[in-house]
DNA sequence: TGTACATCAGTGAACGCGCGTTCACTGATGTAC
DNA sequence: TGTACATCAGTGAACGCGCGTTCACTGATGTAC
C-alpha cells in the first residue's frame, strides 16, 4: 500500500527513537526482528529505511546524545547561579538516572560495547564527547576555555564510569553509596573555586 | 580416552583463562564454539566442566579481576613511597593499558555489558569493587578508613569509565588527551594531601 | 469528473550462519582380579 | 605379572532458536490522462 507523504520519515524517526531506547536498555545486541515488532511491523521494512543495523545504531546513539544533552540543558536552566555543575552532577549521578538505563546517557549504557563497534558508529562518540565538553566546559573551574573542557571531559568520562558500575552492582546498598560518595566529590573536585 | 590425574583441573584452567581474555577483548557475547575452538578442543567439552556459559563468565571475571589487582600491587610496590597513588593512577590510564584491553581492568572492558548479566556475575563485581576499593583505599586521603575506601571506590569507578570512552573514541589524538588529563586531574583530586 | 496505472512502504518466506545446550559415543588409562 | 573391565574427558551430530540481510510480492494511494 502506498502511504501519504510524510509517513516514511514518520516511521523512520519512530524507528530510530525506539533503537535509541533499545539499544541503551538491552546493549547493541538487540536485534532487527524484535525491534520492529516492538513497533507492530515486520523487519523486512527495515531496510526501506537504513542500509544495515550499524547504521541504525549510530543513528540512534547520536539521538540519546542529543536527548542527554537537553536533560543536561534543563538541569542547568533550573539550577541557581554559580551551583550549574553541581546541578548537573546530582542529575547525572541520581538515582533516577541510575534505574533509567532507556531514557538515560548512551555512553554509560553502552561504553564498553562501543569500543567494539565500526567507526561509523565510534565517530558519533568523538562528536558526543567534544559537544558534551564543551557544553559542561563553561562550569568548570579553570584558567583557559581549553582547560576548562579538557576538564570538563574527564568529568563526563568519571560519570559514566560511575553510573556504568553503580548500574553493574547487584548490592543496592553499596550502589546508592556509590553514587553519593561521587556526587559530592566530583562537585567537590570539579566545581568551580 | 581417560586422562591422567590433573589433566581435568588443567583444562579448566585453560578454559577460564582464556575465556578471561576474551570476554574482555570482544564482549560477553564471545560463543562457547569459538572459545573451545580456540583451545582447540570442541564445544561439546565444555559442559564437563561448567554448568553453563553464565558461571564460566562469573569465573573468568573473577580471575580478570585477580590479575587486575596482581598488576596493581606491583605498580605499587615499584612506586617511591608516597607516590604510590600516582603509580596506580598512571598505570590505569596508560596508553598501554589502553591498547592492552583482553588483558587489562575488566570493569573498563565489560562495565555496560555487566548491567545486562544474572545475579551470579553481578555478584562478582560487587566483591571485585570492594576489594579494589579496600586495597586502593591505603592510598587515598580521608580522616577515616571507611572515608578512605569510599573515595577508593568512586576513584575506581572514574578511571574505568575513562578508559572505556579512551577506547571507544576513534580519533586517537583525543584518545590521548583524554587519558593525559584524567591522569593528571585524579592524581591532584584524589591524592593525599 | 472518471478511470487507468505507476509508485513504493511494508510483508513474510527464505538465505546461511552461529548461538547455548544435550547426548550417544570413543578409547586410553587406572584399577581390580 | 597379565588380563579384563570400568572410568570419564573429550568428540561431533543434533536440538530449536534468533541473527542480519535479501527479495518477490501486495495493495492503497497519488498522479496522468
Amino acid at each position: 500500500m502506498r502511504y501519504p507523504a510524510e509517513h516514511k520519515q514518520e516511521t523512520r524517526e519512530r524507528i530510530v527513537a525506539a533503537a535509541s531506547r533499545r539499544f541503551r536498555r538491552a546493549g547493541a545486541g538487540v536485534g532487527i526482528g524484535q525491534l520492529m515488532r516492538a513497533l507492530k511491523m515486520t523487519h523486512g521494512g527495515f531496510y526501506r529505511h537504513f542500509d544495515s543495523k550499524h547504521q541504525l545504531l549510530a543513528e540512534a546513539l547520536t539521538r540519546a546524545f542529543e536527548d542527554s544533552r537537553t536533560r543536561i540543558r534543563a538541569a542547568v536552566v533550573k539550577a541557581p547561579p554559580g551551583a550549574e555543575l553541581a546541578a548537573i552532577v546530582n542529575m547525572y549521578l541520581s538515582e533516577e538516572h541510575c534505574a533509567n538505563i532507556s531514557g538515560g546517557c548512551p555512553v554509560a549504557a553502552l561504553a564498553s560495547e562501543l569500543s567494539r563497534q565500526p567507526r561509523v558508529v565510534r565517530q558519533a562518540m568523538d562528536r558526543a564527547v567534544n559537544s558534551a565538553s564543551t557544553a559542561m566546559g563553561q562550569f568548570m573551574s579553570g584558567a583557559t576555555t581549553a582547560e576548562r573542557t579538557r576538564k570538563a571531559g574527564v568529568l563526563f568520562s568519571a560519570m559514566s564510569g560511575t553510573l556504568a558500575v553503580a548500574r553493574a552492582l547487584s548490592d543496592g546498598e553499596m550502589r546508592r553509596a556509590l553514587l553519593a560518595s561521587a556526587r559530592t566529590m566530583y562537585i567537590e573536585a570539579f566545581g568551580k573555586g
